[in-house]
RNA sequence: GUGGGCGUAGCUCAGUUGGCUAGAGCGCCAGGUUGUGGUCCUGGAGGUCGCGGGUUCAAGCCCCGUCGUCCACCCCA
């Protein structure tokens, strides 16, 4: 037995998911670039005050934050998240809005782990801060929709919402508070324990004994401002003429204290009960200024790259990439040649592997197809004499005879030829 | 955090009411094939049965604890 293994919730990437997450990210990248996000790689973790704004009330903050006091004595945490690092870096050096960014890299909180919930988790996600145009609601859940489409998803849906602004949440809270409370003998006890803390989000138990209370609970949409009601109509006529496809959950809360108005989810229809959120977000007209910058708004998305691959993985869609190399050089002489050959072959820019240890021309072919190399250049004692070497085809296994001084000619040929 | 299922070879798993030296398939290594992979055949390496304690003449199997993992709740991506 190994004396070490992964912590709870951690896990080590290997190919080929690893090379699979980089060109997941990179997808992302040319979606969001291609209109106009720019790359931002905040801190892995800062200021334990940044993050507490996600919520007093939520267990993200209460209970699952991996929070520290560093050697200098600052009270500091690993990210749950990224979107307050970035109203943080917003604050802190001032760009011109409409600041558009994109981010890729992990979270951490302290969960019980279970598939598809990770104490270190991935997730993509895109902020815009400086702009309250409706538009740009529907601009930026289209893009979500867009790279799914990239992705190759057919089953995602999108649900949305407006949790109006913070004093028509604040009212609604209360109301929902007032409906429970009336029949607070026909809750669960978890429900009543959610109640104390956070009324709205008692709309997302999924017990069925709460279920009849919840559909007879007050709406969101008669609790909402002028304003933020006209803004919500504006985002799904915006949605709508974008051809996007949505259907408006009056009971979609979502965890994150900040968000006002509009909000969202994408939930993969292949998936099972536990893990079907693969993305999200909203709006967060006030967080900026609650970290000490100007009046604000926001919106943004994160994505959750695990959960979003398990929605690929059930769509089949979206294979890992093969990563393999072109050319397996066997050398039968003990080895002496191999390296000179690989090194000219990769200078040519060439993807190029070879054995060691002199083992057999057997063993080194067999190597040669798992390396899934395309061709297998083999020199012997024979060809080391001729100063010649013999390119063999891997699939279908014809092979000649090359000038060492052509080889890579030859090889260029065979490849693309 | 609560409740439950499961931990045996690198992987997927068998292992009877406790009873000789713990098995299979895949993978890996070697040989069959004295210069050639993918098929086939033969052989080999690889295990403190998650860990600790207990019961017993005897524990992979029973009991307790613990850690890990998976599922549900919770939470969320």
């Amino acid at each position: 037995m190994p004396s070490f293994a992964t912590s709870p919730g951690t896990r080590d990437i290997l190919a080929p998911d690893a090379p699979r997450w980089r060109l997941f990210q990179q997808t992302f990248a040319d979606v969001v670039e291609l209109a106009g996000f720019a790359h931002i790689i905040p801190p892995m973790f800062e200021d334990l005050g940044v993050f507490l704004r996600v919520g007093e009330t939520t267990e993200i903050v209460t209970k699952e934050m991996y929070d520290f006091e560093d050697k200098g004595g600052r009270r500091v945490a690993l990210r749950p998240e990224q979107t307050a690092s970035v109203c943080r870096a917003f604050v802190e050096h001032r760009p011109v809005t409409p600041w558009k960014v994109w981010y890729a890299g992990p979270n951490f909180r302290y969960e019980k782990p279970q598939q598809g919930r990770y104490r270190q988790f991935d997730q993509v996600g895109i902020e815009v801060l400086g702009v309250d145009d409706p538009q740009l609601d529907a601009e930026v859940i289209g893009l979500a929709v867009e790279f799914y489409r990239r992705l190759g998803l057919q089953g995602v849906q999108l649900s949305v919402n407006s949790l109006g602004d913070s004093g028509d949440r604040d009212r609604y809270a209360v109301a929902l508070r007032t409906h429970f409370s009336a029949n607070i003998d026909a809750l669960s006890a978890e429900s009543r324990a959610t109640l104390e803390r956070n009324p709205l989000r008692v709309l997302d138990s999924k017990r069925q004994e709460d279920a009849a209370l919840i559909a007879a609970a007050p709406k969101m949409a008669d609790h909402l401002s002028d304003e933020a009601a006209a803004h919500f109509v504006d985002v799904q006529s915006a949605l709508l003429s974008a051809g996007v496809g949505f259907i408006v959950d009056d009971r979609l809360v979502r965890g994150l204290d900040y968000y006002r108005r509009t909000t969202f989810e994408f939930v993969s229809t292949a998936l099972s009960a536990a893990h079907v959120a693969i993305g999200g977000g909203g709006r967060y007209d006030g967080l900026v200024a609650e970290l000490g910058g100007p009046d604000t708004p926001g919106i943004g998305f994160a994505l959750g790259l695990d959960r979003t691959l398990l929605a690929c993985d059930a769509e089949g869609v979206f294979a890992p990439p093969p990563g393999r190399v072109d050319v397996f050089v066997v050398d039968a002489t003990g080895g002496t040649h191999a390296g000179a050959v690989c090194a000219e072959l990769r200078a040519a820019g060439i993807g190029t592997d070879r054995a060691y240890d002199a083992r057999s021309m057997k063993a080194q072919m067999k190597s040669a197809d798992r390396a899934g190399a395309r061709l297998a250049i083999i020199i012997g004692e024979d060809e080391a004499a001729a100063k010649t070497a013999i390119i063999r085809t891997m699939e279908g296994g014809s092979q000649h005879i090359v000038q060492r001084d052509a080889l890579i000619a030859q090889v260029r040929q065979a490849l693309h030829g």
